[in-house]
DNA sequence: TTTAGTCCAATTGTCGACAATATGAGTCGA
DNA sequence: TCGACTCATATTGTCGACAATTGGACTAAA
């Protein structure tokens, strides 16, 4: 079962369906990082012409999950620690700018969902303590509420439509479950605060520190293993 | 004469001149934002078949100059004044932190470079001045050459792969001839000398305003227009 | 006059085949 | 044994034709 996303249309044409079942497998690994594509291959595999299968193949290289090469092929991306740091300092600078934009232009309305969202996830967080999957659901749920809430669309394409799957990529393939589950929580509600009092400024600081500290526990996490 | 863009490779298929063509003509104004794209037309317009333009015209969706829905077609992107501004404000939080990156990843010989740069500009300026255009090229190299320094592959590949010829549309078709010149020129040295102390917060902060600045500058230019 | 429905023309999506290019095995010569 | 060259094979790029869908013109009924 996918989350709702607000960024896209439900899949009208046979390579829209091609595109989201592809996009799902290298998600989650199905397809294998790093491997080349074979378009002949792949278009028997999905019963499909090759020109639909490489339409497809458009659509993955838009959201960053494969790379092409003329005269060569496809190859879906390698996860490195050094490309996660990269993502997430990518994310830490657009999502700031979208939570200051979002103090700045979300409707009160929008910002009485945000609340109501969140109590509702602290709710269920008492009763499913420990499942992190919820949490990282309810994460992405935060997120993206925010990021609409900046009510800029080049902001909006660009998170929830071209490196959201990529950080889904990374999430599944180092097997993140949301370790600090609680402190994230009350990071959401800090941020919460800090829109529903216009403060722009704080509400970027507070998620630029908020997204970098799930970086550095990452981090430290991928060193720990490494030993 | 198209200035050097470090992001990209030379064409190597005819759906990779096809694209640069239209590109160009976008960015340009030949193609008029807006405007309603026909596959059949173009096709007979460039001498390619179908296939190869729409080739063409799916890198064109991935720099954001034209939309695309199913079943219904292209259209190039229109250009208003709430997008220059959407725009402004991803470049403030992305090259704000690509500019905190390159003060702590730039090599020695890079930021020496980035000086050599600028002092070819104040010389150029002092002779050329009041002509805008190179000022604008110098512009472009002077960030160009910060978001390399990121170092970092996704922020390059957003910003001097998919915005850049966004960012150029919308120059050319406001009529944007830099009229702050020697201001942005002296901005620039202070953000070069914040590189070089490895000041990656006061580096940050300098670029972000610098940009702002110059969104301002265009705000109130347009503002006065529409008087 | 307005609104709903139908049909037609034009556009987009998909297909299979051919042309151009890259990869790798094999051969020859130093 | 090593390196460069040749050639065959497989993959990608491009093409033209057909199928599916959309948008608009036209008709007819309320």
């Amino acid at each position: 079962m996918n989350l709702k996303n607000p960024a896209r249309q439900a899949p009208i044409t046979t390579a829209d369906k091609i595109f989201e079942t592809m996009q799902h497998e290298i998600v989650e690994g199905e397809i294998l990082a790093g491997s080349k594509i074979s378009e002949p291959e792949l278009a028997k595999k999905y019963q499909v012409s090759r020109s639909t299968l490489r339409e497809a193949l458009n659509r993955l290289e838009k959201c960053h999950l494969i790379e092409r090469k003329a005269n060569v092929g496809s190859r879906v991306v390698e996860c490195s620690v050094q490309g996660l740091l990269e993502i997430y300092q990518v994310r830490e600078a657009l999502e700031g700018m979208a939570c200051r934009l979002a103090a700045q232009n979300m409707q009160d309305d929008e910002i009485a969902e945000l609340q109501q969202v969140l109590n509702a996830h602290g709710n269920e967080q008492q009763l499913k303590d420990g499942i992190a999957y919820y949490q990282e659901e309810g994460d992405l749920d935060f997120h993206y509420r925010v990021i609409l809430g900046s009510h800029n669309e080049q902001l909006i394409k660009i998170l929830c439509g071209e490196l959201y799957h990529l950080v889904r990529m990374y999430r599944c393939q180092f097997g993140m479950n949301s370790p600090r589950a609680t402190r994230a929580y009350d990071e959401h509600k800090a941020i919460m605060y800090a829109i529903a009092d216009r403060d722009g400024e704080l509400a970027e600081m507070l998620m630029r520190r908020h997204i970098a500290a799930s970086r550095k526990n990452i981090e430290n996490k991928l060193e720990k293993e490494s030993e």
